[in-house]
DNA sequence: TTCCGACAGTGGGGTCGCAAT
DNA sequence: ATTGCGACCCCACTATCGGAA
């Protein structure tokens, strides 16, 4: 099959907003496709490259390179290609993958060039990933949707399924069973904004500490032990003590669902940062793990003694959880019954914070384990911290968003009247904000770029924000985690913004 | 007819590790 | 030795479609 065909479908598919076309016509391409191109065109279609990372983003994909004026390129030769670029590596392998990309975007046309440089870069703003190939590959098999979709989710992988699906026709789902060694997507939360109202929307739920570290698969058979993180990347060689600890437990072949997170010696939690950095470290593994041990603690139980507990409800996922795991090595939770007073729920968030932990998971009892979806049988629960900032100045937007200034640089006051930067935010506007602020920013412009647009420090700007984290790129030394726009405050001037000293005060185990 | 669940899009900061400077 | 870049952790929120109520 031609590249054409596919860049030329991914066109069709931005231009309709129709899931329903989309689909139709993800299907119709699927159906098309000759089997060896399988593998290939349907994870192409869900914008996303069978090899994962290559080495090359924007800086070598922001070079223009002459188009190709007619279409030759199979996807089974970009294929080729690409697997090449990815394998490069030593000295010299920088330019040398620039160059294969050059080569390779040179035989492409212009609108070749640009599905591309989607895939390469994950940004193919079709409107259509995952979710609406998996709905096209059902249609283009005829294979029931929910059937594809659970596939997928126990294979880890759309490429697999389809592969399998296309050669062997629906019944080649059968195949994909929960399987010990091999990862499942995990299960996601939704947010709510309190815990009576995560409490009333559930009847019967379990109330759980969120700690701040990284979510861990962990699969045990026999002596061989494995971990994947939330999207399914192999971390078991970087986690010694966390293999150990699954070793340790009375069980031979299980899969449990948990977080790897620091403690410091008082068994308190380290920062996520910390948590983050020691996951991360891949080269000398023994040194990391002496300066940040981790441990691991389980939530929830997907398999025990190969016995599938996905459909079960999670009162009797957590009997075996609890069966299998000592308490220490589990999360601390609360039973709250339907009909109960939420004020234990909130007691038992206070308490979880009280103990430096991030929030708390509510969740409903009854509830399968949803693997790969967000369904609204979690709902986690953190505080959020408000502050009236200024905005200092606006970055232009991409994609939906172009033509509007979208990326704000938000400042703090400091003690000599001037206002130091804490961050960026894009996230709270509605379209209709979006445009009000670009309006009133541009009358406030006092200098620009071209992507930037510095303005004069005086709109103010409610922001929320999960915390502080340390910072070596702004001038205060710390940064907001995950702020977001609340509302504009014109009813305030600048000199009645919140000041850094302020901030740092209310935050003082940022700075421990 | 209205409501709501699921998805895609729009990017944020930090850290690690590799290659280039 | 330092800097730049890509990958991958953590993530919030809005708009939209289409099925459920």
């Amino acid at each position: 099959m031609l590249l054409t065909r596919l860049a030329q479908v991914s066109r069709e598919v931005a231009a309709t907003s129709a899931r329903s076309r989309k689909t139709a016509l993800l299907a119709e391409l699927f159906r098309d496709a000759d089997p060896d191109d399988v593998p290939v065109v349907i994870p192409y279609l869900a914008g996303r490259l069978p090899q994962g990372r290559l080495g090359i983003g924007w800086k070598v994909l922001g070079r223009r390179v002459p188009p190709a004026d007619a279409p030759s390129l199979t996807v089974r030769e970009v294929d080729e290609r690409l697997t090449a670029i990815g394998a490069v590596s030593g000295t010299g392998s920088q330019a040398e993958r620039a160059r294969l990309t050059g080569e390779l975007m040179g035989r492409a046309t212009e609108e070749e060039q640009r599905f591309l440089v989607g895939l390469i870069t994950g940004e193919v703003r079709q409107g259509a990933l995952d979710a609406v190939a998996v709905e096209g590959l059902a249609q283009a098999t005829g294979a029931p949707p929910t059937d594809v979709r659970r596939a997928v989710m126990l294979a880890g992988s759309l490429q697999t399924v389809a592969q399998a699906l296309l050669a062997e026709g629906p019944a080649a789902l059968e195949a994909f069973r929960l399987t010990v060694g091999r990862p499942v997507l995990p299960m996601l939360a939704h947010s709510a904004s309190s815990v009576a109202e995560a409490v009333g929307r559930l009847a019967g739920c379990a109330v759980e500490e969120k700690l701040d570290g990284i979510r861990v698969q962990v699969h045990r058979d026999g002596g061989t032990v494995r971990l994947y993180t939330r999207t399914l990347d192999d971390i078991t060689d970087r986690l010694p003590e966390v293999t150990s600890a699954a070793l340790g437990l009375k069980g031979e072949r299980f899969i449990l669902d948990g977080e790897v997170i620091a403690f410091d010696t008082e068994g308190r939690p380290r920062s996520f940062q910390e948590t983050a950095g020691r996951v991360g470290s891949r080269v000398d593994v023994a040194t990391a793990a002496r300066a940040v041990p981790v441990s691991p603690v389980f939530f929830d139980a997907l398999s025990v003694d190969g016995r599938d507990l996905l459909d079960l409800p999670l009162t009797e996922r957590h009997a075996e959880l609890a069966r299998l795991v000592p308490e220490p090595m589990r999360v601390r939770r609360t039973v709250v019954a339907g009909t109960a007073d939420p004020a234990a729920a909130e007691g038992f968030l206070a308490e979880t914070l009280e103990r430096g932990h991030e929030g708390v998971v509510v969740k409903a009892l009854d509830a399968p384990y949803s693997a790969g979806r967000r369904g609204a049988a979690w709902l986690k629960v953190k505080p959020v911290h408000t502050l009236d900032l200024v905005v200092l100045a606006a970055e232009w937007g991409h994609g939906r968003r172009t033509g509007k200034l979208s990326n704000l640089h938000l400042g703090a006051r400091t003690a000599d009247g001037s206002f130091a930067m804490l961050g960026k935010t894009f996230k709270g506007m509605t379209d209709e904000l979006l445009t009000w602020q670009t309006g009133r920013l541009k009358e406030l412009a006092v200098d620009t770029d071209g992507h930037v647009v510095t303005v004069r420090p005086e709109l103010v700007v409610e922001i929320a924000y999960d915390g502080l984290q340390r910072s070596s790129r702004y001038p205060a030394g710390v940064t907001l985690r995950f702020a977001r726009v609340v509302r504009y405050r014109e009813d305030k001037r600048p000199e009645d913004a919140d000041t850094v000293d302020t901030l740092l005060a209310a935050h003082p185990e940022a700075l421990r």
